[in-house]
DNA sequence: AAGCCGACCAACCGCAGTTTT
DNA sequence: GAAAACTGCGGTTGGTCGGCT
């Protein structure tokens, strides 16, 4: 049964890569292109693990990769990213052409993390350090319709007046239709987020579900027309209120719109 | 100059979901 | 269908470096 094992683990090295490992690394990937991790490590001559080459391929050999410092453009890029999905290192790395989801993570923990809490913004919540744990109920939900955890998720809210109106964002996956139940069920609080492809001709129009339009998930991330796309990116509405915080035009998760007003936070 | 400490980052570990036998 | 390996991901660790005392 099953499949022989990927490689002799007593006979791998560790640590540290040398200058001769990552040539012939790269040498024999050029040839024979990526993929076949587990027979690799032999093939091209190297005591390593499949699991090392593939980790030392793609985020430190690969030519495409950028390297050096990160702009601002990318910081903020990555905040709200995080924002949006959290932890999922591999999305937001997903977003940054040449940046490895082991490079972003290393750098959230050691620059963005401390450049938040000196915002007075908890990195974890993106929401004010001082503020009430509760309040905010952004949901995003992938591929489980267990709720993700709320502190790693954002929120765009809005004071209308005396009532605390909270603007959720719901992601549905290509399996899941419903959206996870909110608070204040007595509001609507059907989500809005930007349709980032409402003005491309090029893109087929969100489909109508009962007063609210759906786009999908990769849609939301600018990413239309990709495989991934099958436009069922639930957009709902925000109570009753169409008033100030209620924004239009449609780029990428809001960034220029301000339709995930992230700036909103750094308030104070 | 030596020692300490914190920042940085490459690499490893463990897990979950997927694939193969 | 079950078992086992594979793949990919996120969390964590440990080595290195630079600044400070």
């Amino acid at each position: 049964m099953g499949r022989s094992p990927c490689c002799e683990k007593a006979h791998t090295n560790k640590g540290a890569w040398t200058k001769e490992e990552d040539d012939r690394l790269i040498a024999y990937i050029r040839t024979h292109g990526e993929g076949c991790w587990r027979s690799l490590p032999q093939a091209a001559g190297l005591l390593r693990c499949g699991k090392s080459c593939r980790l030392r391929w793609i985020n430190y050999l690969r030519p495409d990769l950028k390297r050096g410092n990160f702009t601002e453009d990318e910081d903020e890029l990555i905040i709200k990213l995080h924002s949006l999905l959290g932890n999922k290192w591999s999305l937001i790395a997903g977003r940054l052409p040449g940046r490895t989801d082991n490079e972003i993570k290393n750098y959230w923990n050691t620059h963005i993390r401390r450049k938040l809490l000196n915002r007075g913004i908890d990195p974890a919540s993106h929401r004010p350090l001082n503020e009430p744990a509760q309040e905010a109920s952004t949901t995003i939900s992938f591929s489980t319709t267990t709720p993700v955890k709320e502190e790693s998720l954002s929120s765009v809210k809005e004071e209308s007046n005396k009532d605390k109106i909270i603007c959720t964002t719901a992601f549905l996956c290509k399996e899941e239709r419903t959206p996870v139940q909110e608070r204040c069920p007595d509001l609507n609080l059907e989500l809005r987020i930007s349709l980032p492809c409402q003005n491309q001709p090029d893109h087929p129009q969100p489909f109508k579900t009962g007063g609210t339009t759906s786009l999908c998930f990769a849609c939301s991330l600018g990413l239309q027309n990709s495989k991934d796309c099958s436009c069922s990116f639930i957009v709902g509405t925000i109570g009753s209120s169409s008033g100030a915080g209620t924004k239009t035009g449609y780029d990428f998760i809001g960034m220029k719109s301000g339709v995930l007003d992230y700036r909103s936070l750094e308030m104070k």
